[in-house]
DNA sequence: AGGTAACCGAGACGGTACGTCAAGTCTTCGT
DNA sequence: ACGAAGACTTGACGTACCGTCTCGGTTACCT
C-alpha cells in the first residue's frame, strides 16, 4: 500500500491530487473485493481512502463512473493470435474466465453491469465499453476472415458478441469455473455449426 | 386495478390474505415499470400497495424474493415448434425480445439480474431459474436432435445456453430492438458454423 | 410455573379460561422482572404466556390495566400498630422499602407510575389507587389522633400523603436502600418539626 | 417561531449547527406539550423540526437525553428568601406548582421521570439532577439554620427531599391545582411537627 | 509578492430506505 | 357463542448512505 506514507493527504494546490485519485481508486477496488457490490458505497470508499466524500464526487459524478474507471484501470485480457480462430477463441475465453476468476475484475465488472441496470450513465458507459470490446475482440475474427479461414461475409462483430455473451452469462450466474471442454464445445458449435452437414 | 374496491384491506383471520399478496405483487411490478430498479424499494412497494412493510417481509424475505415472484408470475414466452430448429430458435428469440420489450418483464428480469449481483439468495434463485429455463429451451434442440436435424452428440443445454446468453447480453445493454436479420444471422452461425466448409 | 402442564392451552368453551388469565398475569410479572418496563410489551407477555394478543386485550383493555392488576395481585404491606405513631410510620416505611426492594412490586409500581404519565386510564387508576392507599395509611395517623398522641386538627390524609411522597420519590430515583436512620429522621421531622421550639 | 425564516436548513460545515439544535429542542418541547409523552417520538420531533432523524441521534443518544436537555433549558423556579423558612418553603412550592402548571415544564418533567423508569441513562441523569436540586433547595433550609430558626442538627438535604417529594407526588398524580392552604399545612407539619407538644 | 482560486480532509445537514418490533384490530377455527 | 391464534395495517425504532454544503487549511497560479 502506498498511502501509509501520508496518513493525512493535503491539497497540492488548485489541481487534482493524483495521490488522492489513486488512493480512491485503490480503495474502491478493495471495498468491492472485500465487501462486494452490496457493500460498495461512496462512504465506504471515502473511509477506506481517508478521503472526503466531496473529493470523490468532484471527480466521479456517480458510483457508476467510479466503477467504470476502476474497471478500465485493470489489465486487459490478451487477445491470442495462434493462426487458427478456434484456438484463438478458446484461448480468449479461457484467459477471460481465469482473469475474472483470479483478479478482482470479475467482481468489478459484475458490479458495473448491475449498476448499469439502475443508472443511465453507467448504462451508456457499459454499452460504449461493450461496443469497443466487441470490435477489439472482433479483430480475431477479422484476421481469420483475412486468412480465408471463415466465410468472407461473416459479421465479425456479431461473432464477437456471441462469444462475449457466453462469457457474460457465465460471469453473472457464477459459472466461471466452466471446464475447458465446455468452452471448446461452445466455440466449436460457432465454428462448425450444429446442423448435420448433408441436410 | 382491483384494490380500489377496498382502500383499507384488513386481516381475513390467521392466514395469508391473497388480496394483500396480489396487491403487493402488482405494486412491485408497477413500481419497477414506473421508477425502474433504482426506485424499487420495499417502502415504495408498500406505499403503492397500501400494505405494511412487515406484511411484505413476512412473505418475501428479501427484495430478491419479491422480484423473483414478480418475474415468475408473468406469462412465459412460447417455445415454437415449426419442425425446423433454425426457425424455432429465431422465433424464440424474436418472441423473447418482443416480450421483454413490450411488457414489464424485461425491466423485471434486468432488475433480478442486478439484484443477484449483490444478494446471494437472488444469485442462487437466478442460477436455479436459468438452469430450469435452459432445459426448457433445450427441448427445442432435443426435438431437432430426435429428428436427426442436428448431430446426435450435440449438447442441447449448451446450445440453449448460447442462445440465452445472446438474449441476456442484449437485454443488459439495451439492445432489444435488434432487427430480425441480425438474430437470424446469429442463429445461422450456430446452426451452420462460420468456418469455410472445405477447410 | 403452572403453564408447563399444558403447553398448548385450548379454549374451554364460551367462558374465560382462568388458566389463561393466571398464566398471563404471571407472565406479565415475569417479563417485568426480567426485562423491566422497557421490555414490557403485550407481545412479550403473550409470547411468554403462550397466549394470543387478543386474549389479553379482551380482558385488559390496556397495558395499564394489566399492570394494575399485576400490582394489586401482590401482597400488601402491613400497616403496623405499635401504639406509638412514630414507630408505626418508621416501621411502615421500612416494610414498604423492603417489600419494594425484595419482591417484584417495586418494579411493577414504578412501571405503573411511568405508564400513568402517558395513559389516561392508568393515570386515573393510579390516582384512585393512591387515594385508597392514602386513607388506608392514614388510619395509623387517625389511631394516633384518637389516642391523643397528635393534635386533634391534624389532617391524617395529608400526613399519609407526605409519608407516601417520601417513599415514591425514593422508589423513582433508585434510593430504596436508604438506611433506617434517615427514615427515622424524616419521620421525626414530621412528628416533632424542625423549628426551634422557643421561637 | 424562528425556523420559518429558513425552511431548508443546511450544514454550516463540519460542526454542529446551532439553528438545528435549537429547532430540535423547540420542536421536542412543542411535541411534548401538544401530544404528551405518549406522542413524543424521535420521528415526530424530527418532522416538527424539519430535521433528519440522524441529526437528532447524532447529538442526543436517546430520547432521555433529549428530554433532559429540554427540561434543563427551561427557566428554573426561584428560591425565595423572605427571612422566614416557612414562608420560603410555601412560596417555593407555590411557585413550583404554578411553574409546572402554567408552562410546559410540568409535562416535560413528568415525561423525564417516566422515561427514567425504563432507561438507565435517564435514570442516572434524573438521580443526578435530583441531587443537584436537593442541595439547591436545601440552601433555604441552611439559611434558616444559620439564622438559628431551626435546630442546628437538622439535615437540610433531607428536608429539601421531603418538600420535593411532596411536589413530585402531586405532579405525578395530577394534583398540581392544590390550594395554598394545603401546601401551607404540609409545610407547617414539617416546621412544627404534628405531635402534641407536651407528650 | 500577494491575493485568489481551487483543491484537500472532515463532518454536519435534510433525506430516504433499511429491516425489526410492537400496537391494536380483524377473522376464522375449534371447543 | 366465545376463546385462541395468527395475519393485518400502522407507525416508530435506530442505522446506513445518499448527495450537498461549509469549514479551515494548503498550494500553485496570476496579477
Amino acid at each position: 500500500m502506498a498511502e501509509d506514507a501520508d496518513p493525512a493527504r493535503k491539497s497540492i494546490g488548485a489541481r487534482r491530487n493524483p495521490a488522492s485519485a489513486d488512493a480512491i481508486l485503490e480503495a474502491a477496488e478493495a471495498v468491492l473485493v472485500e465487501a462486494g457490490y452490496a457493500g460498495f458505497s461512496i462512504e465506504a470508499v471515502a473511509r477506506r481512502a481517508r478521503a472526503g466524500k466531496p473529493t470523490i464526487y468532484r471527480w466521479w459524478p456517480s458510483k457508476a463512473a467510479l466503477l467504470l474507471e476502476v474497471y478500465q484501470r485493470q489489465k486487459r485480457v490478451d487477445v491470442p493470435d495462434t493462426g487458427r480462430l478456434e484456438e484463438d477463441l478458446v484461448g480468449f475465453l479461457n484467459n477471460l474466465f481465469a482473469h475474472w476468476r483470479e483478479t478482482s475484475s470479475g467482481s468489478v465488472f459484475r458490479s458495473l453491469i448491475a449498476e448499469a441496470q439502475s443508472d443511465d450513465a453507467a448504462s451508456a458507459a457499459l454499452a460504449d465499453y461493450a461496443l469497443g470490446r466487441r470490435s477489439h475482440t472482433g479483430q480475431m475474427v477479422e484476421r481469420a476472415r483475412a486468412r480465408g479461414e471463415i466465410g468472407a461475409d461473416i459479421d465479425a462483430a456479431l461473432v464477437a458478441d456471441l462469444i462475449a455473451s457466453f462469457a457474460w452469462k457465465h460471469l453473472l450466474t457464477n459459472r466461471l469455473d466452466e471446464d475447458e471442454a465446455t468452452i471448446r464445445k461452445a466455440v466449436h458449435y460457432v465454428m462448425r455449426g450444429i446442423a448435420v452437414p448433408g441436410r
